[in-house]
RNA sequence: GGGUCCGUGGUGUAAUGGUAGCACGAGAGAUUCUGAUUCUCUUUGUUGGGGUUCGAGUCCCUACGGACCUGCCA
């Protein structure tokens, strides 16, 4: 809510404070949010959508979202939806929507207005000669045999050009800036390209399209963006940027790098989850263990806690690694706060309550979260004959096993104190029953006179039903996937990403609705799948672990 | 023998010439009908070397280290 205040501003943050202040902004802040649709979201958009978004909500201005789409090869409608799903779901509500190809017609006239000046030409270079041309990062280039065309060769050609009477790839139009430019970007770059190709916005209407640079910053200047927000890797095209908005005599965005996310074990670039989705590595950009906005929204992930996470990490140009587990506690933070609590065992132990009633239905009372009194309570069935996670019983117990062994006692969470009197193991020595004590003074109340300490979970063996439950585990086993060049990054996928368990899960569960996350008290969140739940029969995917300074300390 | 940017605990960040702080992680303890949560405490840092200054993480020089740039991708 408030929380903005308190935190420090972020270099980027302090400079729009300062402009704002110094009235260079006369219509206030403008943002905007640039994602080209040629693949989905993911969190590293997640930074600068809650950057360009958040600003503006400070500040009381304005965020657009754009869709960059200057290269139809690789865009699709399919990205375009998918994008504007994760930025709602986020939270955040673009002041408009834009697509840089609705500026075509301007962009194409202010390619003419560049010729006229004589600062832009039609090049006949291949791509081959081109690059031979540009010369290298150490060595200057030489100027192209097309330079010094006249204005009006260069209008008829590029006019031509547009009307289609060149072949895809013949010809080319140019800046006209310095081809010993120690900035390459600078040596005369591409504007234009002919390329036909069915544009997913403007159809058929061109064959010649604009490049990057040519049309993000002048898009910018169109919505009248005060402070173009973008990564590192755009800090070398900034003079081109800023040439043209001077050649052009247009509105003056002021572009401003940050340093992109990376987290560990994970990958985040869009090139790479693509291979990861066309290979097979997982089972889509929505896969659970992808990085992606829609991906950590089906592995349980809140907008809430991407966000508060997104807050912690700031925003900085200093080149860094995020530990995922920074990600991680900021979903059990949200999570604990707002999930329900729930028992699921995992690996069944029967238990049978020696002493207990044989066909008594009865229930016990169970907190939904103690987080949240408002959650309020359920009736979990109570049987004589019950299920415990095999990992709470050890025959040989150490001191410090807080848990059920002969002869040792245990509560079961919300029920009774129960004390293990006999092992039954079957002919290959495998445990298959514990017999047990119920201490049926202990319902609600402490045991008389002596105290225990080890509270486990449990399901009602009859009436607990079983369900489908996938284990995630990070993507990769190195945290940083693809830092070996000579390794392919697929090399270091971990194979053990996706486990597919059953778990006996308290009957209330089998109405989980899709969509709702649920704490299974002991072992960690997990939220009903918004694919593959039918109704009745939920598949939950596990979110992450609850913490565990019991499993830590065996190692 | 090119250009641009960047170096603060293990990780992410703050300190805007004036006490190096916060979060995560890790470790210890308290509380607990979740070995969770919560609460205490502990641990570890300004890349090296010069300079300016009463005073430098901050300014200057230099060395070292890292990132990005030779698409008609964005």
């Amino acid at each position: 809510m408030s929380e903005e205040s308190e935190k420090s501003a972020h270099f980027i943050d302090q400079i729009i404070a300062d402009d704002l202040s110094s009235g260079k902004l006369a219509d206030g802040l403008q943002t905007r949010f640039p994602p080209e649709p040629n693949g989905y979201l993911h969190l590293g958009h997640a930074k600068s959508i809650c950057l360009n978004f958040g600003l503006a909500e400070k500040y009381k201005g304005r965020c657009n979202l754009r869709f960059d789409d200057t290269n139809p090869d690789k865009e699709s409608v399919e990205y375009i939806e998918a994008i504007k799903r994760d930025i709602r779901w986020l939270g955040f509500l673009p002041n408009r929507e834009c697509f840089a190809s609705d500026y075509f017609e301007q962009l194409y006239s202010w390619a003419l207005e560049l010729i006229d000046a004589g600062k832009a030409y039609v090049c006949d270079l291949n791509a081959e000669a081109m690059r031979a041309y540009r010369g290298t990062l150490t060595e200057p280039g030489k100027p192209s045999p097309c330079r010094d065309r006249s204005p009006e060769e260069n209008r008829a050609l590029f006019e031509k050009m547009r009307a289609g009477e060149f072949a895809d790839g013949e010809k080319i139009l140019r800046a006209k800036i310095d081809m010993a430019h120690p900035n390459l970007n600078m040596r005369d770059p591409a504007l234009y390209r002919i390329r036909r190709a069915h544009h997913h916005h403007t159809g058929d209407a061109w064959c010649i399209y604009p490049t990057y640079d040519f049309t993000h910053g002048q898009s910018d200047s169109l919505e009248h963006v005060t402070h173009s927000l973008c990564t590192l890797e755009f800090e070398d095209h900034r003079p081109l940027y800023n040439w043209f908005i001077e050649q052009l005599g247009i509105f003056p965005s002021r572009q401003i790098e940050f340093a992109r996310l990376n987290l560990t074990y994970t990958v985040m670039s869009k090139r790479r989850l693509l291979e990861l989705v066309e290979a097979g590595h997982v089972n889509g950009w929505d896969d659970p263990r992808m990085p992606t906005i829609s991906g950590i929204r089906r592995r349980g992930y809140t907008p809430r806690a991407v966000r508060d996470f997104c807050e912690t990490i700031g925003v900085t140009k200093f080149n860094s690694t995020t530990d995922i587990a920074l990600l991680e506690h900021a979903v059990r933070n949200d999570l604990n706060r707002v999930a329900q609590r729930r028992m699921a065992v995992f690996e069944p132990l029967k238990v049978v309550l020696t002493n207990y009633p044989e066909d008594q239905e009865a229930t016990v009372e169970a907190i939904n979260n103690p987080e949240d009194p408002q959650a309020g309570v359920r009736a979990i069935p109570f049987t004589k004959e019950l299920f415990i996670e095999r990992s709470d019983f050890m025959e040989d117990a150490p001191k410090k096993f807080f848990r059920l062994a002969p002869g040792r006692e245990v509560r079961l969470r919300y029920a009774y104190v129960i004390r293990c009197d006999e092992v039954i193991k079957d002919a290959a020595g495998e445990i298959v029953e514990l017999r047990c004590h119920c201490d049926m003074d202990t319902l609600g109340a402490p045991p008389e006179g002596r105290k225990v300490k080890g509270v486990i979970h449990w399901v009602p063996a009859d009436k607990s039903k079983s369900a489908e439950v996938r284990l995630f585990d990070r993507l990769f086993t190195v945290e940083r996937p693809g830092r070996d060049k000579a390794v392919p990054f697929t090399e270091e996928l971990n194979p053990e990403s996706l486990k597919i368990v059953q778990a006996m899960v308290e009957p209330s569960l089998l109405q989980a609705e899709a969509g709702r996350s649920f704490q299974f008290e002991r072992v960690g969140y997990f939220i009903a799948d918004t694919r593959d739940s039918e109704p009745g029969a939920p598949v939950f995917n596990r979110t992450v672990p609850l913490r565990d300074s019991w499993g830590k300390q065996k190692g």
